[in-house]
DNA sequence: CCGCCGCCCTGCTTGC
DNA sequence: TGCAAGCAGGGCGGCG
């Protein structure tokens, strides 16, 4: 599922890919993935050049020359995926942007979760996201702020994107063991070294999984239709039953904010 | 404001 | 073998 190394990987293969191309065509074939905003048509958007790409949180936020933007959530199963002029549509596509050179930006779910979603210049459509992790502005401080007071269990702080913006299950999960805490704990009662623990594991973990360009359990591809190679330095995400790769005790699954959780119950406290 | 929960959706895995 | 249930989960809206 697409958390910011994948979405960080997808949008720095699209730059090389797309930026400078002129949009010739907007083929939106399921209008829920796509809704036009109120007194606005996809069809404006034929003849802009798309002057930029970037990402922000696990959103990947194409820019056009006019100032507006294509805001794209791939959520779990969604895809973004570069097309050469004859080649065959990839399965599953529910929106095509087809460019002056014959190429195609597909958009494709299988499972209609995702979003692409028109931004007017100026509009706050990311006022709610929290600091980037990997940004300057994630600093040790900033983090030990948001955890004071907060009852709420550490990995559901790490999963609200009002905070931290950019981590998903997977991230989340692997962050709190590198970092050896418990999942459940109240983000409260985390003491200040731990919590510089874990923005340490937080920027670490990124940083090894966008060098890697992303983690392919099952579903996620880059821009070129490659997989990422993180999946296999996976210490606990998917791992039921396996050792711990730093105590050896067997990796349990348990159920937090409505999401699969793998810890491991020895040495994450 | 905060925290919790259900919903959306389909493909794959598991179990009887 | 075949079918149904379970599971995967990000973002959003509703509720207390």
């Amino acid at each position: 599922m697409p958390e910011l190394p994948e979405v960080e990987t997808i949008a720095r293969g699209l730059a090389a890919t797309i930026v400078g191309k002129r949009i010739a065509r907007v083929d939106v074939r399921l209008k829920k993935m796509a809704p036009a905003p109120p007194g606005v048509r996809w069809s404006s958007v034929v003849g802009e050049r798309v002057i930029g790409i970037g990402r922000r949180a696990k959103y990947a936020v194409l820019t056009l020359e006019s100032g507006r933007a294509l805001v794209t959530s791939l959520r779990m199963t969604g895809r973004l995926v570069v097309q050469r002029p004859h080649e065959t549509d990839y399965p599953g596509t529910h929106v095509v942007l087809g460019f002056d050179d014959g190429s195609r930006l597909s958009f494709a779910d299988v499972r209609t979760f995702g979003r692409m979603r028109l931004v007017l210049p100026g509009e706050p459509w990311d006022a709610e996201l929290g600091v980037e992790p990997l940004s300057t502005g994630f600093t040790p401080e900033a983090f030990i702020g948001m955890l004071r007071g907060r009852t709420t269990p550490i990995k559901a702080l790490l999963l609200d994107q009002r905070r931290v913006a950019g981590i998903g299950n997977i991230y989340a999960c692997e962050a709190l063991w590198e970092a050896r805490i418990r999942p459940s704990r109240p983000s409260r009662a985390l003491t200040k070294p731990a919590i510089r623990r874990l923005h340490n594991a937080i920027v670490d973990v990124l940083e090894r999984a966008l060098d890697l360009r992303g983690t392919s359990v099952d579903d996620y591809v880059d821009a070129e239709g490659l997989r990422g190679g993180f999946q296999n330095a996976l210490a606990v995400y998917g791992r039921l039953g396996e050792p711990c790769l730093r105590c050896g005790a067997p990796i349990v699954r348990t159920v937090l904010a409505q999401r699969g959780t793998w810890w491991c119950r020895a040495c994450q406290r």
